[in-house]
DNA sequence: CCAGGTCAAGGGAGT
DNA sequence: ACTCCCTTGACCTGG
């Protein structure tokens, strides 16, 4: 059974009634307003994250990616110390209870300012407190550590013996919950890490399951076929079914742009050579790409 | 009230 | 050394 899910935003509900969990602000905001604004919006987002989960529930939905945006500034506080910490503690209670009731598996991740692998250790303390907050967030919603709620990030730096080893260094500083359910993508850029370099580099060190992205495998695929690589993937998810990554080439639909930048829609048919995995559609139609490639593949 | 310019963060790539 | 780009919505200001 291949599930299929979407990122972060359901366009329906954001029209409809304006539901989100992407609200922010901006830097002077922040030192105008801050946390208790913060805790604010923190509480929307996260009231609204149940009603997404609600909406993925009656749509059979049951695999989603969750936004790394429900609490505006985390980088700068903990989250117990928001004012509305007690409230939005039970709402994430909720939607973890929500979620495994209706067998909706729940997946993060983080943007890519997460850098492990940084020259700066600023910027690794950064990453190592934005995946710490990830899996916080798991943890409040009652979800035991595991792969099957994975926090996928890239290695995002040039494929470098020192890039290596600072990626390895740093991952020694992750909790153990974090390590419980860290997993790596490919890169799309030629310099950076394929699958077949997170399997070599990091994947036989550490055990980190890696994420196959199809999309981005095209742009930098160590000589492996697509089939090669995604069995190569599919190989390091040990305990728990994976989760991929596709998306179709925005060149299908405006001619002339960026071959790496994602279409609205699905546009073939995804191969699963037969393995049973979960994928994440990244199309910028959301939950309608979703629900556009069921209704093709029913007339199939 | 709305359109359009702007926005924390890292690092690759091109010049 | 410097700029642009990713990728993207949401913020926020000026009209």
């Amino acid at each position: 059974m291949n599930n299929l899910g979407y990122c972060c935003i359901n366009l329906t509900l954001q029209k409809k009634n304006k539901i989100t969990t992407n609200r922010t602000m901006r830097q002077a905001t922040f030192l105008d307003r801050g946390i208790s604004y913060c805790s604010e919006l923190a509480l929307l987002n996260c009231k609204d994250l149940y009603k997404i989960l609600e909406w993925n529930s009656q749509n059979n939905v049951n695999l989603f990616r969750i936004s790394s945006n429900l609490f505006p500034w985390n980088s700068e506080y903990a989250l117990e110390d928001l004012p509305d910490f007690l409230e939005i503690s039970n709402i994430l209670k909720s939607c973890g209870h929500l979620a495994t009731q209706s067998k909706q598996r729940l997946i993060f991740h983080p943007d890519h300012f997460v850098k492990l692998a940084s020259e700066s250790d600023k910027t690794k303390k950064n990453s190592i407190h934005d995946l710490e907050v990830h899996s916080k967030i798991f943890d409040l919603m009652g979800f035991v550590p595991s792969f099957h709620n994975p926090i996928n990030i890239h290695v995002g730096c040039k494929l470098t013996k020192d890039s290596i080893q600072r990626f390895l260094n740093s991952v020694e500083l992750l909790s153990e919950n974090v390590m419980k359910r860290l997993v790596i993508e490919n890169d799309d850029k030629a310099a950076m890490f394929s699958v077949k370099d997170l399997y070599e580099n990091i994947h036989k060190q550490t055990g980190i399951p890696i994420t196959f992205d199809y999309h981005h495998h095209k742009f930098h695929d160590s000589s492996l076929t697509e089939e090669a690589a995604f069995h190569l993937a599919n190989s390091t998810w040990v305990t728990h079914k994976p989760v991929f990554h596709y998306s179709s080439s925005r060149l299908i639909e405006t001619p002339g742009v960026n071959p790496r930048a994602h279409a609205d829609y699905i546009h073939e048919n995804i191969s699963t050579y037969n393995s049973d995995i979960d994928i994440e559609l990244e199309a910028k139609a959301k939950e309608l790409a979703l629900l556009q490639y069921w209704r093709n593949k029913q007339h199939v």
